[in-house]
DNA sequence: TTGAGCATGTAACACGTTACATGATTTC
DNA sequence: GAAATCATGTAACGTGTTACATGCTCAA
């Protein structure tokens, strides 16, 4: 059977270090790692034992003291073959549904200053976030300087994808602004 | 039991127009309806029937020469009563998988001519997409002009959604492109 | 004549979330 | 004393996709 996009994704921290189900799933839930959804541990910990079966990792049981053993899992050369090959393999764009915009392509028949308060939520919340993203991306930025282009190591990787974080984020923001503006002169207090 | 955010999206169209399943599906597939995505006709049809047994809408059946019969459906005041209360609820944020910018997080492991194809063929997707948003955008400017903020019919959520979709799509050519001039410095043909 | 569009539905399967089960250590 | 963290897993459920079933009309 072929392997998931979650599967892969596991692959891919793999590739990085050896890790845990509990690890990965900590590791997915990192603010920069926006892009690996929020998997939850019933799902990480069958897709481990499916990837085992299909020789793509090994495990082995590492005894702990004062916490509970772990299974640590490492990627095999066959695993980083799958790898490699998926990396450069062509991508389907799925346009993914986005509650929040479906609200706002009803807001023709929303209170607006019931509405307003819904888009300064939002507002706070990504602004909390792309301060996030700017603090990872200039930590990065200051360790690697301009070398980051021909860097063959993980963080090449972190750089590229933080950026995007940066960028969608900012984008976000200034459509909340823009829509904030629109729903004032709309409802001015 | 509680109403789905399919089941929303699908009050959100009907308080627009009476739809049957087919159109709904449809209409959700137009590009400017990106942020629906692309829910299959075996999703809708149960869905509605939940939505007609809850008595948010209705539906009657209509003869039609030449086509199949279709079953058109309209929303109920309790279903726009829903509807509107959804509208100006809370909504939180979810960070959803990116096959794309997992690939991207694992560059560092890819060979980069091939990686750089794959970042083209995004490229041009995306352009065409921009395009169509943009073409959208304008339709709607020159149709309502500055009066667009006091609008408080469906075409002030429909511009508000087609400004979401150009800001995102000009943030993802532009990484695209930052992304490709660095994947250029590291293998110059 | 082949395929696309119109139109509604069921069944099987894959993917994702929530709840349950267990239990020690550390921090507030 | 309560809650969070570490650690692995199963079971039930909800959501989403693919396949199947049917059948007429219109355009290339």
């Amino acid at each position: 059977m072929a392997i998931s996009t979650l599967g892969y994704a596991i692959l891919t921290l793999l590739a990085r270090a050896s890790l845990s189900g509990y690890a990965i799933a900590r590791e997915m839930r990192k603010p920069h790692s926006f892009f690996f959804g929020h998997a939850q541990y019933s799902q990480i910990y069958p897709e481990l034992t499916r990837l085992e079966q299909a020789h793509l990792v090994t495990s082995r049981i590492i005894d702990q003291q004062g916490k509970p053993d772990k299974k640590e899992y490492t990627l095999t050369p066959l695993g980083m073959q799958m790898l490699q090959q998926w990396v450069v393999a062509p991508t389907q764009i799925t346009e993914v549904r986005s509650e929040f915009l479906i609200k706002a392509h009803s807001l023709w028949l929303a209170d607006s200053e019931q509405a307003l308060a819904q888009f300064h939520v939002q507002l706070q919340q990504h602004l909390a976030i792309l301060a996030q993203y700017e603090a990872d991306l200039t930590a990065i930025e200051q360790r690697y300087g301009i070398d980051i282009a021909r860097l063959q190591t993980p963080p090449f990787g972190d750089y590229v994808t933080v950026q995007m974080g940066v960028s969608y984020e900012r984008a976000y923001i200034e459509w909340l602004r823009r829509v904030i503006a629109l729903l004032e002169q709309r409802a001015p207090q």
